[in-house]
Formats: C-alpha cells, structure tokens, sequence
DNA sequence: CCATAATTTGGAATTATTCTAATTCCCACT
DNA sequence: AGTGGGAATTAGAATAATTCCAAATTATGG
C-alpha cells in the first residue's frame, strides 16, 4: 500500500517500523494530538495536550517523539522567524499561510505540478529533496 | 528615486530616515557587513565581524540594528530548522536553497512573475504581505 | 527468562534572543 | 554655544527553546 497524503494513526506502527523504529505510546500519543487538533502547536503545546493523556510523559521525550516522526516523514516542522518550531501532521503538499495579525498558520493545498514547475527555477546542479512555501499577510476573519 | 533591488550603503541613510530613524555607525557597519559577505551569518556571526571595526559594539545593539533594517526592509531573516535567525541584504526576488551537507546557504534568483504566480494559489481573502522559498538538498560542489 | 538494545526520563547545560535600567548621543530650540 | 528630551547604545540579567546526559525503564529476540 502506497503513503496515504496523511498518515493515519493505524499507519504509524508501520511508518515506524519500515524505518527500523518502535511503536511506543509516547509516539502513538504524540502523534494523536498533532491529528486531533491541526493548530501547528510547538513542543510545548504539544508537551501540554500529551500530559492530559500521559501525565508522566517528559518534555524531553516530547522533542524526541516529534523529530522521530518527523524523521520518518509523517511530520513537517515548520519555523517561522524567531518562533518556536510548529509542527504539523498535513503531508499533502501545501504551503503555509502565517496570518500576522492573530499568529495563526493555516494550511494551503498545492495544485498538482505547482511544486514540480517552482523547482525549474534552480539551476544545474541544485538537487532539492523539499521545497517550502511560507506566506505572511493577513487573512479575512 | 526609486529602492533599488539591493540598497547600497549610500542610501541607507534615506531608507532609516524614511522610517524616522536616525543612521548611527553601528546600523552602517552592521549593514556594510552583511553587503560585504553574503553568507547569511546568524547575529553572533554579524557579532563577531562587526567587533572587529567596531570593538565596543554589543551584541544586544547587533539585534537591534538587524531587527531595525529588516523592520526598513533592507535586509531580510531566514530561518532554517532549529538553527539561529540569518540575515541576507539581497533584496532581489529570491529563494533560499538550504545544502544540506554543508549547512550553506545559497540565493536562488525568481524569474520575474514567479512570486506571482505563486501567489495565485492562494483562496479568495488571503492577502499575502511576503512570499518566502525554501529549498533543502544538497548542490553540486 | 535473560541479554541487550531502544526508549524514556528529569534535570542540567547550552543556545538564541529579549529585557532592563543606566548611560550616551544627537538634534532642535533658545 | 548651552540644554532638554527623545533615540540609541550598552552590559548584564532574564527568558525561552532546545539539546545533552546519565540513569532507569521497557521491549524483543534468542
């Protein structure tokens, strides 16, 4: 079975294996709270939601479950100038939309070839293995 | 007269005071620093050759001179994954092409339109202020 | 079961950045 | 020229984000 566009949690054992890695419930959770709510939480937001589930979960533990799974690709980081990093479980090609007035980041859908035709514009001998759109602005309420 | 697509020293003078603000020796060397490698340093590394004309500069008025001329839109700042804040005087349309083996930073210049274009992928009500590229991959040496 | 490798944990350490309060600088006005 | 006041700089402390580390825990395969 081919990569779903976002990784479900029944996936994830998997995803996590073919990369020679564990299913842990530290890892489940973590990876649960990033689906259930698609706000870009930073590790300490992500630390706060697990806790309620996990209360004994470490912070230090958070940091590695997402750079774990982002590792594996079921997650994108996403850093914004001088913030903490986002983190966000979308793996269809989008880019970013960082609303300035509310600091919110809100997920826009590529259409098909648009990444494809953005990296003609490198030159020979530029191998691009991702490619990240951010927008700043202000969006209507 | 119109911003030309890089500022030169000269006009930095009239960009500050466009803004109401003063042009001191710290704001010129910290800019002329950043025009004179074009390597993307982090504010440590602006710390550091600044020093060097300016050896009583701080490092707290090095983050305020780089803050002041993104702020005047002379210079912008990149962030990459989890690293500091770099800084670029090119102010031509450009991406960023982040190598991967060797941590550089390379400007990839936009074929004219292109931000454009990009932009029109955006839903009705999002108004973007700035359109920011980056690529990471690896570059042939 | 046991050995062992992976993972988690808490706290310390590090790094990046911002804050604060005290000067210093410089322009405008007399 | 002298000075009042806002702007800018400074050093160091404080904060925020992340990483490091060494010990404890957990899971897995033989």
């Amino acid at each position: 079975m081919p990569a779903a566009s976002t990784a479900t949690p029944e996936s994830l054992t998997q995803t996590l294996a073919d990369s020679g890695l564990r299913s842990t419930p530290q890892r489940e959770v973590v990876f649960n709270t990033l689906l259930k709510k698609r706000d870009h939480p930073t590790a300490d937001e992500v630390f706060a939601r697990v806790k309620t589930e996990l209360p004994t979960i470490s912070l230090a533990t958070v940091y590695n479950c997402l750079e774990t799974l982002v590792q594996c690709r079921v997650v994108r980081a996403v850093n914004f100038e001088r913030g903490p990093t986002r983190y966000c479980p979308n793996q269809r090609p989008h880019a970013h939309f960082h609303d300035e007035q509310t600091g919110s980041t809100h997920d826009i859908d590529l259409p098909p070839g648009l990444l494809d035709n953005v990296k003609t514009i490198l030159p020979p001998g530029y191998d691009a293995s991702s490619v990240e759109i951010i927008f700043r602005g202000k969006a209507q309420p």
